[in-house]
DNA sequence: TGGCGATTTGGTTATAATGCCAAATAATTA
DNA sequence: TAATTATTTGGCATTATAACCAAATCGCCA
């Protein structure tokens, strides 16, 4: 694989690293609603804090989310538009292996 | 979360997971122009043989991929349809970035 | 200014993922 | 049948993730 081909598909897969975790998904869906605060997140979730800090801390590093501080709070907002279409995509996948495994046993 | 939420999350992640790697989007990129045996991936990849196989066996796990044996080759092919929009949305993030950090420097 | 709620960071430990080599399997052909 | 090609599997060393606790920061307000 070339260079340029390679650092492309890292790239990619940076983005997508960043989404593969329960949690992280999660509050990308929460976030896809409405702004969120870190405390409002931690709550929705049932983990610590910190645990919960560091997700954000990787969906921002992404590009994922941005935060923006109002008072003592943090609020991390959604900036990914695609994303219904993102997670119609992976509920596609789920739902044809679903399929398959139910035409298997017919 | 409660337990269902949970569940769900998790099998998204799952799928999102097996797509998380360079190598395995670079599969999947090749696999959605048309099918390609272990072989051939494994040249236009670079990598050893097996490492190729344990990529192919993660995507399959997950759906994504299935595979059919011809003669003494194995023909993998792609499971996703929604696999432009997948892309599309990735690289829409990383564009997004990409735009932010020129606007921060002018 | 002292303390409180909100958030991040550092440290530690446990678990998972990755890549290669060597060996096992399977189909093919000489 | 032996040799050959294609693919998977087991094993192992290395690196990356994840979760929690404790401690450090940051803002706000009494």
């Amino acid at each position: 694989m070339d260079p340029k081909t390679q650092a492309r598909f890292e790239a990619l897969a940076a983005v997508v690293k960043a989404m593969a975790h329960p949690t992280r998904l999660f509050v990308v869906d929460q976030l896809s609603r409405r702004e969120r605060c870190v405390c409002e997140l931690t709550d929705l979730i049932g983990a610590d804090v910190s645990t919960v800090s560091k997700h954000l801390a990787v969906l921002k590093a992404a590009g994922i989310v941005a935060s923006e501080k109002r008072g003592s709070r943090i609020y991390y907002n959604l900036r990914m538009p695609c994303v219904l279409s993102f997670f119609g995509c992976v509920e596609s996948v789920i739902k044809s292996v679903a399929r398959d495994s139910l035409t298997a046993v017919e």
